[in-house]
DNA sequence: CATGGGATTGACT
DNA sequence: GTCAATCCCATGC
C-alpha cells in the first residue's frame, strides 16, 4: 500500500477531457484508526475492503469529495488518497468547475479542490480505474522516478504520527503545509549561517 | 430516530 | 492565525 502510494505519483488521472497528473497521496489502512475502514466492514467501508483498483469516493466535511484508489487483496482494507494533481490537460474546463481561478497551481493543489476541477462525483465510488469514468493511467516516461517526499498526513487527528504522506519535490501544485524539503532545508540553513 | 464527528476549503482578522 | 459551511454515515437510545 505504501509502494502504491508512491508509486500513485507521476501518474496520471483522467475524467472526460481533463487530466492531471498525480503530485501528492496519502495512504491509508484498516488497521489504523485515521482510515475509515477502521471500524470495520460497512456498507460506507464495503469498497474499500474490495478488491484493489477501484475507486472509492466519498463527501468529506458535507462539502468537498475526496478521490482514493482501493489497493491490496479482497478483504484487506487501504487506499491512497490522492491529493494533488499538476493540470495536465481541460485546463480551461478545470477553471470553469472551479470558479475562474486565474493560476494553475490553485486549479488541483488539494484533495477537494481536484475532484472538483476533474468534476468527480460520488456516483463515481467502486468504480474501476482501469476501465470506468475515472481512470488512473501509467506515467509519461518524464515523470517516471520523481524525487519523492514523505510525512505526516493531513488534517487528521488519529495516527497522525505515521509518515504515510508522499509529495513529489518542488512541485508547486503539492497542498498545504508541504512537506519539508532536505535539499532546500539545508540550502537555506547556510545562507542563514 | 437523533446525534456527533470528520482524510477540507475559502473568507476573514 | 481563526471560523463557518454542510452532509454522509456509524452509533446509541
Amino acid at each position: 500500500m505504501l509502494a502504491v502510494a508512491r508509486e500513485l505519483l507521476g501518474c496520471r488521472v483522467v475524467h472526460g477531457r481533463t487530466e492531471g497528473v498525480i503530485v501528492e497521496t496519502e495512504a491509508y489502512h484498516h488497521s489504523e484508526p485515521a482510515c475509515h475502514a477502521f471500524v470495520g466492514l460497512t456498507p460506507r467501508t464495503k469498497v474499500i475492503f474490495g478488491p484493489p483498483g477501484r475507486a472509492y469516493v466519498y463527501r468529506s466535511y458535507g462539502i468537498h469529495v475526496m478521490l482514493n484508489a482501493v489497493c491490496e487483496p479482497q478483504g484487506e482494507g487501504a487506499a491512497v488518497l490522492i491529493r494533488a494533481l499538476a493540470p495536465l490537460r481541460g485546463v480551461e474546463m478545470m477553471r470553469e468547475r472551479r470558479g475562474g481561478l486565474a493560476r494553475e497551481q490553485d486549479l488541483c493543489s488539494g484533495p477537494g479542490k481536484l475532484t472538483q476541477a476533474l468534476g468527480v462525483e460520488l456516483e463515481d465510488n467502486g468504480s474501476d480505474l482501469a476501465a470506468g469514468v475515472v481512470r488512473v493511467l501509467a506515467p509519461a516516461p518524464e515523470w517516471r522516478e520523481p524525487r519523492v517526499l514523505a510525512g505526516p498526513r493531513v488534517g487528521i487527528t488519529q495516527a497522525a504520527e505515521l509518515p504515510w504522506r508522499f509529495a513529489v519535490a518542488g512541485d508547486p501544485n503539492v497542498s498545504r503545509p508541504r512537506p519539508p524539503d532536505p535539499l532546500r532545508a539545508s540550502r537555506r540553513s547556510r545562507a542563514r549561517a
